[in-house]
RNA sequence: GCGCCUUUAGCUCAGUCGGUAGAGCAUCGGACUUUUAAUCCGUUGGUCGAGGGUUCGAGCCCCUCAGGGCGCACCA
C-alpha cells in the first residue's frame, strides 16, 4: 500500500511527537522500543510538521491560544464581493469587516503581503501592510501556512490593479495546519488519496467541491418538487428481517438482544407501499440502500435511491414525475437543462433534457439492434437460438422473459445515450409489477437510461395479493434452486396487500448516478463523499 | 474473481541501454511597499509500495504480495 508504508514511521513518530508533548510518562513499556524521542530536524515532512507545531509552542509562550473557540465574523466573502465588487481601482474605504477563511497561497514582497484567502462562499484577497500592521503584526502573517484558518479585521479596498482585499488590521489564526497542503498548481490528483482522504481533496479541488454542491441541488430539488406535488417525506427502516424489493445479494447483520439476524435494505419499496395501504397517499423517502456486489465506475455498495408511490396513478403517471423531477434539478443544480453526455466509449454527446424523452419497449429495441422479433411468449429455445447467434452467453436456468432482458442488454442497452424510457419488461423479472393491461406476459414498467446506464425504475404497482403470492413463491423457488439474489414471501407485506393497495404507480431513482449525469463526472466515487475503499494500513 | 495499467520527496511528475535518484510546487535563508499560480538568488528533503530473486551492480529485469485505476464478470 503506497501511503501507508510510505508514511509509516513518520506517522508513528508524528504521533509519538504529539504524545510527548502531553504526558511522555504514559507511554507503556512495550510501546517504548517505538517511542523513541522525535526528530525535531532535518527534513520532510515531519520535519515540517515539528516546524509548525513549533510554531504552536510559542504561541503558547506569549499566552496566545493558537486554537481559539470562536471568531465572529460579519460577512462571507461572497458577500464582500456582492457587496464591494464593484470598487474601482485603488480605492480605500472605511468599511470595517470581519472575515473568515482558509489561507490558500501567500505572496511576500519585502513590506507587504498578498494573501488569498478562502471561505465556503468565494475567495478574497489579503493586502497586508507592515505599516498598517505593524512589525509583530507583519511577522506573524509572516509566519503563516498555506492552509491555516485565520480570522481577520480590516477594511475593503482595490489595489492599484483593481483586485479586490481585504487591507488588514489584525489577524488571528484559528486553527493551524500542521500538514502542509498538496501542490497548489496540480491539487491532488492521486486518486488513492483524493477518496481516502477527501477532507484534502475537498480543500484544494474545486471541482471535487463542485459536484457535492451539485448533488446537494439535486437532492433539494427533488424535495421541493415532491413537496409542490404534496408528497410526504418518509423514513422506514434500514434493518430488515427479509431484503425484498429488488434482486441483489445483501448485507447480513445481527441484533445481540434480539438475537437474530437482519438484512442491511437492498430498496426502499416494500416499507413505502405498506404505507399508501396505510393512506398515506403520497409518500417518498430518500435513503440509503445497500448491495453486497461488485464496485464499479456505477456502483458503490451503499448508494442513495429516492423512491415515490403515488395512490390511483399508474407507471405512465409516475414516469411523467420521474422526467420532470430530473429536468428541474437540472434547472436548480446546473442553471440548464443541457449537458454532455459521455457514451461508453468516452464520446461526450449534447443533450438538452428537456426535449422530450424517448419510449421504447425492450422487444422494440432488440428488433432495432437485431431485426429479430422477440417476445416472452416465445419458447426459451428461440431465444436462446438468439443469443447463440449474437455470441451471447446465458444461464440455462433463465426463462425466456429473463432472456429478453439480456438480450436487450447485450445489444442495445449500451447505445441508450440519451434519456429513454424503456418498457415492456417482461413479467418473469419483475415480481413487483403490475401486468400490462394489454399484454399478459410482460408489465407495466419502465427503466429510464440515460449515458448507458439506469437511472431510474418505476411501475403500476401489483396490488392483487393473490397473484403477489404466486410470484413470491416463484421468487423464492429461484432462490431455493440456488439463485441468491431473488426474492423470498414477504408475508407482512401480503397481509398489507390483503387489506388493500390502491392503484398505485411507484418509481426509484438513483440519486448518485443523477448527480453524475448533472456534474459530468464518470466515476459514482465523485460524487459520494467517502466511497467505500479497502480499509488503509496505518 | 480475471485481464491490463499503475505505485519514485508532503504534493505534481521525470528517470534513456541495468551503473546506487532529478525537476516544479511546498519548506528553510536572502532581496523586494500593489502582487495575482508573484518574481529572483540560495537551501533542505526520497532508497524508489512491501518482500524475494537474477546480476559485479536493480527505480529499471523476473517472481510473490498489497493499494489504486480501467475493463470484464457480478450488478432487474
Amino acid at each position: 500500500m503506497v501511503m501507508q508504508n510510505r508514511n509509516n514511521s513518520a506517522q508513528r513518530r508524528s504521533s509519538n511527537y504529539r504524545l510527548s508533548l502531553v504526558s511522555a510518562e504514559s507511554n507503556t513499556p512495550d510501546e517504548n522500543e517505538d517511542l523513541d524521542i522525535p526528530e525535531l530536524t532535518g527534513s520532510g515532512l515531519q520535519a515540517e510538521k515539528s516546524r509548525r507545531l513549533g510554531q504552536l509552542d510559542e504561541m503558547r509562550a506569549k499566552g496566545v491560544n493558537p486554537y481559539p473557540y470562536r471568531f465572529d465574523r460579519t460577512h462571507t466573502l461572497a458577500e464582500i464581493r456582492s457587496q464591494w465588487g464593484h470598487l474601482e481601482a485603488g480605492t480605500e474605504t472605511d468599511n470595517e469587516v470581519a472575515i473568515a477563511g482558509r489561507i490558500m497561497l501567500k505572496r511576500e514582497q519585502g513590506k507587504l503581503i498578498f494573501g488569498t484567502v478562502r471561505d465556503r462562499s468565494s475567495d478574497i484577497q489579503l493586502f497586508v501592510s507592515k505599516a498598517v500592521i505593524g512589525d509583530e503584526g507583519f511577522a506573524d502573517v509572516a509566519s503563516l501556512d498555506l492552509g491555516d484558518w485565520v480570522g481577520v479585521y480590516g477594511n475593503v479596498m482595490t489595489t492599484r490593479k483593481g483586485e479586490l482585499s481585504i487591507k488588514v488590521s489584525r489577524l488571528e489564526l484559528l486553527s493551524k495546519a500542521v500538514r502542509p497542503l498538496p501542490n497548489k498548481w496540480k491539487g491532488l490528483t492521486d486518486t488513492d488519496t483524493r477518496f481516502r482522504q477527501r477532507y484534502t481533496d475537498l480543500i484544494v479541488n474545486e471541482d471535487a467541491r463542485r459536484a457535492f454542491e451539485v448533488r446537494h441541488a439535486v437532492i433539494s430539488s427533488f424535495r421541493r418538487s415532491l413537496a409542490a406535488k404534496e408528497f410526504i417525506e418518509v423514513e422506514t427502516p434500514v434493518l430488515h428481517v427479509e431484503a425484498g424489493g429488488a434482486h441483489a445479494r445483501p448485507f447480513l447483520t445481527h441484533h445481540n438482544s434480539l438475537d437474530m439476524q437482519l438484512y442491511l435494505r437492498i430498496a426502499l419499496e416494500l416499507h413505502l407501499k405498506r404505507l399508501i395501504v396505510g393512506g398515506m397517499e403520497r409518500v417518498y423517502e430518500i435513503g440509503r440502500v445497500f448491495r453486497n456486489e461488485g464496485i464499479s465506475t456505477r456502483h458503490n455498495p451503499e448508494f442513495t435511491m429516492m423512491e415515490l408511490y403515488q395512490a390511483f396513478g399508474d407507471y405512465s403517471e409516475v414516469m411523467a414525475i420521474c422526467e420532470e423531477l430530473i429536468v428541474q434539478a437540472a434547472r436548480d443544480a446546473i442553471g440548464t437543462t443541457i449537458v454532455g453526455i459521455a457514451d461508453p466509449a468516452g464520446v461526450v454527446h449534447t443533450v438538452d433534457l428537456a426535449e422530450p424523452w424517448r419510449r421504447a419497449s425492450m422487444m422494440e429495441l432488440i428488433a432495432e439492434k437485431t431485426g429479430v422479433e422477440t417476445h416472452p411468449s416465445q419458447p426459451v429455445e428461440t431465444l436462446r437460438a438468439l443469443a447463440d447467434k449474437l455470441g451471447m452467453r446465458y444461464d440455462k436456468r433463465w426463462g425466456s422473459g429473463k432472456m429478453i432482458e439480456e438480450i436487450f442488454e447485450f445489444t442495445a442497452e449500451s447505445s441508450l445515450i440519451r434519456p429513454t424510457f424503456v418498457t415492456g419488461h417482461p413479467v418473469e423479472i419483475s415480481p413487483l409489477a403490475r401486468a400490462d393491461r394489454n399484454d399478459p406476459f410482460i408489465t407495466e414498467r419502465f427503466e429510464l437510461f440515460v449515458g448507458a446506464r439506469e437511472l431510474a425504475n418505476g411501475y403500476s404497482e401489483l396490488n392483487d395479493p393473490v397473484e403477489q403470492r404466486l410470484r413470491f413463491e416463484e421468487e423464492q423457488a429461484a432462490k431455493d434452486a440456488g439463485d441468491a439474489e431473488r426474492g423470498t414471501v414477504d408475508e407482512d407485506y401480503l397481509r398489507a396487500l390483503e387489506f388493500g393497495l390502491p392503484p398505485t404507480g411507484g418509481l426509484g431513482i438513483g440519486m448518485d448516478r443523477v448527480a453524475m449525469l448533472l456534474s459530468g463526472v464518470s466515476s459514482i466515487k465523485e460524487v459520494i463523499l467517502f466511497p467505500t475503499l479497502r480499509p488503509e494500513a496505518f
